[in-house]
DNA sequence: AAGTGGTCTAGACCACGTA
DNA sequence: ACGTGGTCTAGACCACTTG
């Protein structure tokens, strides 16, 4: 079980890396309480003070959330985290709207070079490719394709099955059990192509923000790529360095 | 001094604000060391394990640093720092160069209306304004335009003073006292004008990453307006969400 | 050897939510 | 009334750095 003496990692550590294989195997479903800090204390023979280092540090990492008095959490992701964890596009007075979202396309295919490079996927690996516009007060704003391990995502993308929600990060919780932690995102000026024109209703050759995704789950493996070319005529991404 | 009992804050917290203030009030100095843990917990009438609290979240805050075995340090700005924690340009292998800078102007004039608003000044107040390009590689890369309170920075940009560092925060911690803690950033894709082309060597109307930063001292004030315009051929803006 | 931060314990009391 | 997390204490031992 837990290792101490010399040389051997610390307590908190091991008790931190226990919880996490726990949520990262299904043992403990996201929304879902947690045993309390006392009984985990007992349970694996440590005090109080151990198990609740390494609580916090999970609860900063958004794996866990604290309640006072009613327990501990495995975070869940509603549509508010996703709003404003992940997405960074606001308006020009810095607020946030959760575009609507109506899908153009749905299809399976074998992976491009670039999608299985990013997914770590082997070549030609079958992926679903969701393609979509999201519209803000009503205007097209971004346009996004979205790239899924078809093997992960089974069902999704067969015989039509693409009347997706807006808020896709829920839905892999909670059909595919496979929960977003962490996103790399890379960010160019692109000119719009005669597709993103067409659909954006935009100029070709307009400069569109392209934002290139790759969700990760918990244990740092990669499972959705989205690229997302955004008008910004009257939005921008917003991000704060601390 | 500390307040303790029902309705109060906690006792971290009041040690936190207490030792912020110190660090904003240049009490202590960046890279200088703060008594150790035992002296604050004597000097303030608590145990070590508050006062280790509270040191905890400004260590996480990136306003102090420990050192194991010798102490606790104000943090610094060195160029790692500048490089790691505020430029968020890579190449397209996810490396990051620090570019060389070149100045083309630096005057100083009355602020225009945005300036003011973003930096919080009187309209008509005084500032610098520094343009320089950047080069990555021997290329030219990105235009960036400074404005910074000219009272904040009295003898900046007067007498031809425009022989700048690269890294600028540098500058302002060891030349004006002031320590750029935090930064809000705005990305938009804009199109080259002819200035950008010429320098950038592009072709007018080119797509280019435009970053619309404010950075912000440790007590929220705003200081420096910096807008950068990138091209994005070789390179990105790498963000990663947590 | 002495001093620092890093880990860990055992126990106290408080604030909050539920029953 | 009870159980939860939140704060705080006092003290132990370890790991690291410096003199």
């Amino acid at each position: 079980m837990l290792t101490t003496g010399k040389g051997s990692i610390s307590l908190y550590m091991q008790i931190k890396e226990l919880l996490t294989t726990k949520i990262g195997k299904g043992e403990w479903l996201p929304g879902s309480i947690i045993p309390s800090e006392i009984n985990l204390a007992q349970e694996l023979g440590v005090s109080q003070g151990t198990v609740r280092k390494a609580i916090t540090e999970l609860v900063e990492n958004n794996v866990l959330m604290r309640k006072q008095g009613r327990g501990t959490f495995v975070s869940i992701h509603d549509t508010d985290r996703a709003l404003f964890h992940f997405f960074h596009i606001t308006d020009n007075n810095n607020h946030k709207v959760l575009p609507d979202s109506r899908v153009l396309h749905c299809r399976t295919k074998p992976a491009s070079r670039m999608e299985s490079a990013k997914l770590h996927l082997a070549a030609g690996t079958d992926v679903v490719r969701i393609e979509r516009v999201r519209s803000i007060s009503a205007k097209p704003t971004m346009i996004e394709t979205i790239t899924l391990a078809a093997g992960s995502f089974d069902d999704l993308g067969r015989e039509g099955n693409c009347d997706l929600p807006n808020t896709l990060y829920e839905l892999y919780e909670k059909r595919y059990g496979i929960t977003i932690h962490s996103a790399d995102e890379q960010l160019r000026a692109v000119a719009a192509s005669r597709h993103d024109g067409k659909i954006l209703n935009l100029e070709v050759g307009t400069p569109l923000l392209e934002i290139e995704r790759v969700a990760l789950t918990l244990d740092k493996t990669p499972v959705e790529l989205r690229i997302s070319r955004c008008s910004t005529r009257n939005h921008h991404y917003q991000n704060t360095i601390f």
